[in-house]
RNA sequence: GCGCCUGUAGCUCAGCUGGAUAGAGUGCACGGCUACGAACCGUGAGACCGGGGGUUCGAGUCCCUUCAGGCGUACCA
């Protein structure tokens, strides 16, 4: 349940009466419904939530909204609802106060939906595929990574919460020019290995990190120097069936490490295999979509309304990446019949997403564009001591997730790295290692662990938490014990909100001001010794926060430790 | 040049479909455990919301313009 929901659509409804009831009565020239919102104010003297229809009917209604105000609240019918009383202030707002009925009931659905408490139905049960990480499988993975990897997860989390059924999918680029790159960088280290560094050059654009040597080390080790003597492509070949399935069990182990599993490792040589990118190029074709230009087949993106077209078929007949993405696209909207899809992608292929949507537009492939989302997330800037380090997976520069992890906790990592996707996040290395104390995340498990303490040690003084219907909560009336009731209540608001932007961090900034109002209710106000009417309610109040915090942590895929 | 993202307190960032006196955290200065966890709480100082126009009862939020930074604009992915 969701007690905003209902709170504002009860205000709505007695605020839609009251102006029914004005017009019937002659008070007001129509009984046409106001336009106006029902809000939450920032100030909580201006009661728990507040509504502008007197403001935003001024015009229509040709009358002062203070005027409005007064004449809607004097006809307002307030019995059976939640409010307790409605009171004009400003310009003209009409603000609502809730009754203790209401701030009891929150808790006591919070106690009845327990581990539930946030799920809704808003996704209907519709299959809404997320697809994140996607990182070559060409090197370790990087700081990038580990930002996309928690964005992507939440995100599904959050879905998953507000009713989708979600799957979780990694695209494995095991085919193209990257993988041929992979192959002729391992050679290069290997026949070094074998012959001397000066004995062969390293490959313009080749992967230059540690990991590339490391793997022809393994090889030598394997195989010693019998692909000296190997055709260049036989050899090469040989490498890339090594490198490649040792490269993605890497991948699958780090981020195990770091909570995220997939439901599903897609690979793209499968598109290729079974001619599905052939297919769908000659569906484009047969469509007219497409060109010959200086040996290559073009797409005539830009029919589509794109700034640019695109190469399908390069001239030495292999296809781009752009097919294939089509193919895939097409796989998971044809084939797989996905209601919805969201790709997590880097700011640098922002681009590629908006030519790429205009593709989808192309009757010729059977998707409704529309049920494609991409969730464009900007970089991580690196930087130490204040200045920015340039990275690069080719250099070998890069920080990879892995080694993150060696200095930072996962539940840390999961934390920072959940941050709104539009933001240039900045990544202090020279803070890396402070980031544990410095981390909100310490706080929120903090005010969880203290909750779980305090519970153990109630019950072992003879007060073991009671369930919610049992108790009379409505002594629950000081001012931090509603505000910690309020930010309760707006937990399936948030989730809800969250799956509708996209924007899985919001559960980071409500987790974070759920804790804080906690430490505040419990500084304000003692539980054992205190009569036990007061002892009980606020012992459940405790005990269902202990609940929310938990929900939250475990949709961004943190701990909620029971000590620190 | 064109396209996308960003510009809010010293620093890192919130600000929901326009609403009341622009908020946190951190840092700084103070104060709070003979009381369920002080990894906590409270008080104070700190903001021409990048600049300039416009829309209206009302703009950090919408529109135009301008400045600054990031990322794109490959027969790489």
């Amino acid at each position: 349940m969701n007690y905003i929901d209902i709170a504002k659509s009860q205000i709505d409804s007695v605020i839609n009466k009251a102006v029914q009831t004005a017009a019937e009565k002659g008070l007001i020239p129509s009984g046409d419904k106001l336009n106006g919102i029902v809000e939450i104010p920032r100030d909580t003297a201006n009661g728990d939530y507040a509504a502008t229809h007197a403001m935003a009917g001024a015009k229509t209604l040709r009358m002062a909204p203070k005027k409005i105000a007064e004449l809607l609240v004097s006809e307002m019918e307030l019995d059976g609802t939640y409010i307790e009383k409605v009171e004009i202030a400003g310009p003209g707002f009409m603000n609502f106060t809730m009754n203790a009925g209401w701030y009891g009931d929150v808790i006591a659905n919070i106690d009845c939906e327990g581990a539930d408490y946030g799920r809704s139905d808003i996704g209907k049960g519709e299959r809404v595929m997320v697809e994140f990480v996607s990182a070559n499988p060409t090197g370790p993975m990087t700081i990038g990574n580990a930002r996309g990897g928690v964005l992507g997860d939440t995100l599904a989390s959050v879905l998953d919460y507000a009713g989708y059924q979600v799957w979780r999918e990694f695209y494995v680029n095991n085919a193209g020019n990257q993988v041929d790159l992979f192959g002729k960088s391992i050679e290069a280290r290997y026949l070094q290995r074998c012959l001397g560094e000066d004995a062969v050059e390293f490959p313009d654009n080749g992967y230059h990190g540690d990991d590339i040597r490391a793997l022809a080390e393994k090889i030598y080790e394997k195989d010693g120097d019998k692909y000296v003597n190997v055709p260049s492509e036989e050899r090469t070949a040989a490498f890339v069936a090594f490198g490649l399935p040792h490269n993605i069990a890497l991948m699958q182990q780090h981020l195990e490490r770091y909570r995220i599993h997939f439901d599903q490792w897609f690979l793209e040589s499968e598109l290729h295999e079974s001619g599905y990118v052939a297919e769908t190029v000659q569906l484009l074709a047969d469509g007219g979509y497409t060109y010959e230009k200086d040996g290559a087949l073009w797409l005539k993106n830009t029919a589509f309304g794109a700034d640019k077209d695109e190469v399908l078929r390069r001239s030495n007949g292999f296809y781009t990446y752009y097919a294939v993405d089509i193919a895939y696209h097409r796989n998971k909207f044809v084939v797989r019949d996905f209601d919805k899809v969201i790709d997590v992608w880097g700011a640098d292929h922002h681009g590629h997403s908006i030519r790429f949507k205009a593709t989808m537009t192309s009757p010729a492939l059977g998707i409704d564009p529309e049920k494609l989302h991409f969730l464009i997330m900007q970089m991580v800037r690196l930087t130490r001591d204040g200045e920015t380090i340039k990275v690069s997976k080719r250099t070998g520069k890069a920080l990879t997730l892995n080694d993150l992890l060696d200095e930072i906790s996962v539940d840390a990592c999961r934390f920072f790295f959940n941050a709104k996707p539009d933001t240039h996040l900045e990544f202090d290395l020279g803070l890396a290692v402070r980031q544990d104390s410095e981390n909100p995340v310490y706080y929120v498990q903090y005010a969880h662990a203290r909750i779980c303490s305090l519970l153990a040690a109630l019950e072992q003084a003879g007060y073991p938490v009671k369930k919610a219907c049992d108790l009379d909560l409505s002594v629950l009336s000081g001012e931090t014990e509603r505000e910690l009731i309020k930010q309760l209540s707006l937990l399936p608001e948030e989730i809800k909100l969250a799956a509708r932007d996209y924007d899985p961090s919001r559960i980071n900034r409500y987790v974070i001001e759920l804790a804080a109002r906690f430490h505040r209710f419990y500084n304000a106000c003692r539980i054992k010794g205190e009569e036990n009417a007061i002892l009980n309610a606020r012992l459940k109040l405790a005990d269902v926060t202990r609940q929310a915090i938990r929900n939250c942590l475990s949709i961004i895929g943190v701990s909620a430790p029971e000590k620190m």
